[in-house]
DNA sequence: AGCCACCATGTGAACGATAACATGATCCCT
DNA sequence: AGGGATCATGTTATCGTTCACATGGTGGCT
């Protein structure tokens, strides 16, 4: 062993009497190269078992590193993961890999994130907030990266968007609810603070709430962080403060399902003595014995389009101010509405 | 708008009429520096926006760049997004980020992943997997860099080891079941082929049924992929085959819960009818009107505490050869049982 | 006053790779 | 047979930063 820690290619040129040159040229356009030059280098290659520096290739060629980073409020979250997923999948069939940060919901964590990031070099961002702190927007518009925001279907994008409208979303819901012929229609979400998200969900809700004349009130909102046990705290919450409440938008997490749970515990026939209806179709929705109403969301598809749209843009970087891209949602009927 | 991309430390420099190597002092040691250089400095960074290059900063510095790469069998599983957790949270308060690849339980897709991550000279590497392609083993070896792995208390480490016996944990399972009186005890787990994980934990059921001289058959044995439904078709199978079976230790992921859901479907008493153990304490496993009884494994320690060794390494690289560090588990008695 | 230590700053080379250009050999065509 | 095109390979400069060393000014001590 030598004091040095890596293989670089010279050592490969060295033993396989070559150039650096030529063994470069070896490992980027082989078709270049004759047919046993490149036996020999490849041999080399493998007997000293080289790996590229990335660092150096990307800094001389001047081209951004082979890395995405990908800010999220939270890893945990398993519908995050799927447009991760998306992501990642659509990503390294190009040879690029994920950076990933978890910001925790905090505008703050997400702008150290974002430099860290950019100090990288990545090829592109894909952030879910579409809210920064105003230092953050400035990196961003300065970083000359493709910059994606997939949380929201947002009216003053930093660069390229791929989501949904949740202010949408959350307005079908609760006309849903009001076409079913629930009139006292509580809200129940995730904590609004820096959540953007929540916030549009919560507007689409007293959208639809005043367009219809119904009762608009702050007895029938109630935001807690997501949990199953929480969805359950919410019910109690918002029933105990207004019994009259004949339906439950539980527009975040696994909130619905815990709601769901304590009108089981409670013996409340769900939808008649209480209708649920949650936002995000987690798989565990349809398993109920009264499976519940929800939002589809592509999430999946978010990631996989912003993978897309980042790798087009770096095969044609001119090709700025590409529309928002509008990925729907659904509404799926169940049985708890 | 220039042509070139980016603002460098001799942009800066130019502005704040210093040389390039005061910028570079301004940044990572201020103490060196007059204060009102300092000043000067600083004003200039924040007017032009400069953002560190990376890749040149560690390039130069023969350092590993500040990420570590993570390569877990699946982004969207929340068992391992627990541990990635634990690896952030713990990463990031050291200026560390995470690289994140997806094998999709393919050892060649984890050989490929390392390749690509190893040509980031990342400061480390954690592998929730143990077993890996001949020729990834080579590489790992040959990085020079800290490798942990995490999936199991392997008995041939690569490297470093932080995890618990899923042969021990499985194994004092089925011990439990057999305590508790049952006879008949069918195990269904994940697929097995090329995931150590399963296949340990299905040695420890067999190791504990032989003990304790019950009936060893393939007909009490079956494998499929985690998934809800899943759980419940594993239910089906297995007493189609065998009706006498009077418990069923379902070995992964969310398959317990699927064959609750299968259970209460078919209006069978649990445990009377028929005994669920489940592996992984996910949150939903308390929730059931029959809770269920499981294994409870500290994941996000298992990515906090790999961390704590990788920074460890990068701190006093000589310290070779640590042993595997065992976080045990425990098992969570509930009603299921 | 003279000397040395120290502080703030600058200079030149180097990290490991690639771009652009240069070279020499081979080949084909007239 | 001569000359330009083509192919395989080599040479030199460079990416943006940090390292190691150099320099000049200030201050304290005898």
């Amino acid at each position: 062993m030598s004091g040095r820690t890596h293989v670089r290619l010279a050592d490969v040129a060295e033993r396989a009497e070559v150039s650096i040159m030529t063994v470069s040229r070896v490992l980027r356009t082989p078709q270049q190269v004759s047919a046993d030059t490149l036996k020999r280098v490849n041999k080399a290659i493998r007997e000293l078992g080289y790996v590229p520096n990335s660092l150096a290739g990307d800094l001389r060629a001047a081209s951004p590193s082979k890395l995405v980073a990908a800010i999220v409020p939270s890893i945990m979250n398993s519908l995050f993961a799927e447009t991760l997923k998306g992501l990642s999948d659509t990503l390294r069939s190009n040879g690029i890999h994920l950076m990933l940060g978890d910001s925790e919901y905090s505008q703050k964590e997400e702008e150290a994130l974002i430099a860290a990031f950019l100090a990288q070099r990545p090829s592109g961002l894909v952030l879910h907030n579409s809210t920064h702190t105003p230092s953050a927007r400035r990196m961003l518009k300065r970083a000359g990266v493709p910059v994606v925001e997939v949380g929201n279907l947002t009216p003053r994008p930093t660069d390229l968007v791929v989501s949904y409208s949740n202010f949408d979303a959350a307005r079908l819901m609760t006309e849903h609810l009001i076409a079913r012929g629930y009139r006292k229609i509580a809200f129940a979400s995730v904590l609004l603070e820096g959540n953007e998200r929540a916030q549009e969900r919560r507007r689409g809700y007293l959208h639809a709430i005043d367009a219809a004349g119904l009762e608009r009130s702050d007895d029938l909102m109630f935001a807690i962080a997501g949990s199953f046990d929480n969805g359950g705290i919410a019910l109690t919450r918002l029933t105990d403060r207004r019994p009259d409440i004949d339906a439950v938008f539980l527009a975040g997490d696994v909130l619905a399902i815990g709601a769901m749970l304590e009108c089981r515990r409670r013996g409340w026939k769900v939808p008649e003595r209480m209708a649920i209806a949650g936002f995000d179709d987690w798989e565990f929705s349809r398993h109920f014995d009264t499976p519940i109403t929800t939002l589809a969301i592509p999430r999946y598809d978010i990631g996989r389009i912003a993978a897309e749209l980042i790798l087009e843009r770096l095969k044609n970087p001119s090709a700025v101010g590409k529309p928002p891209v509008d990925v729907g949602f659904e509404l799926i009927h169940r049985g708890s509405t």
